[in-house]
DNA sequence: CGATTCCCCTGATAGC
DNA sequence: TGCTATCAGGGGAATC
């Protein structure tokens, strides 16, 4: 499940892997992959695009292609970015890279773009879930799914001030809060998890009333579990992997996601988990007590 | 307005 | 063994 320190991940690979090349043309097998325009349209105008640089904001990987242009790629639950070579035989994708020869994540490659240096970049998804979104710069900017987007919580601009004016009129739950990607930009379940645990903040209290030193706590957990999962490359439940197929390493660091029923680290009180918003909840229900 | 439910999809797991 | 039912989960849409 790709968050802020994965997807970051694959921007940095990808930045030094694929900056500078050309699209000759695409394959895919699954066309509705691509959100817009209509598969055809866009095979056609994707077409020798050169790839000027790439960037992260939230959980879209953005890249800028020349005339001014963006391509918008979301990897959802299981979408992976991967570089390196493949054939197509009879409609079947296979590698023909030795890193990559055997991984799962080759059976569910959907989308390929071929480079001019004999590379491709490939989009696996098990789920079908991700999505690509190709147009102008001005156009792709103004979609609701980057417009609308809260500040990004590595910058050196999101102060403990900027952070905590977040929360004044939220009356939702903490962790809903942290999860919505129009007030906070790139963190899913599992971070939001690990960061509440980190701050000891009970996932279940409504934002506003986190009292000044709970926010400071909770903005300071904030970025020592992202920038440590970035460090780690990532985590690699659901599969998650770099663009040369290789897991994160954070995954050995969770302290309480997908740890239901077992010791907390701290307490050793048992870790829970709970429902909200339809996704799972997992915390510790003395450390974060309300 | 907010909260809940459904949907997209498919591998894993549980129940029979 | 092998079938069927259920579930996870980001994010958007529909519904309560």
């Amino acid at each position: 499940m790709p968050e802020l320190p994965e997807v970051q991940t694959v921007v940095d690979d990808l930045k030094k892997k694929i900056v500078g090349r050309r699209i000759l043309k695409i394959w895919s097998d699954t066309p509705k992959i691509v959100q817009r325009p209509n598969f055809k349209q866009f095979e056609e105008e994707i077409k020798n695009s050169k790839i000027e640089n790439i960037r992260r904001r939230a959980k879209n990987i953005l890249i800028d292609l020349n005339n001014n242009r963006l391509l918008l790629i979301h990897q959802k639950l299981t979408g992976h970015l991967l570089v390196g070579r493949w054939q197509i035989k009879n409609n079947q994708v296979q590698p023909r890279d030795k890193g990559i020869l055997g991984e799962k994540v080759n059976d569910y490659i959907h989308l390929i773009f071929y480079l001019d240096n004999g590379q491709m970049l490939a989009l696996s998804d098990l789920r079908k879930f991700a999505k690509v979104i190709f147009g102008s710069a001005q156009e792709i900017e103004s979609l609701p799914d980057l417009k609308n987007l809260g500040p990004e919580p590595l910058t050196k601009d999101f102060t403990l001030a900027k952070f905590s004016s977040l929360f004044q009129e939220e009356k939702r739950k903490i962790k809903q809060v942290l999860m919505d990607q129009n007030v906070i930009s790139g963190i899913g379940n599992i971070y939001s998890n690990e960061i509440l645990w980190a701050a000891k903040i009970c996932p279940f209290k409504s934002a506003f009333q986190l009292n000044p030193q709970e926010r400071k706590n909770l903005y300071l957990a904030l970025g020592k579990v992202l920038n440590q999962a970035l460090r780690f490359r990532g985590t690699s439940v659901d599969n998650y992997r770099d663009t040369a197929g290789q897991p994160g390493k954070y995954e050995q660091k969770l302290k309480v996601y997908r740890r239901e029923n077992q010791p907390c680290f701290r307490c050793q009180t048992l870790i829970k988990r709970a429902k909200m918003e339809g996704r799972s909840v997992y915390y510790c229900p003395k450390c974060q007590n309300k």
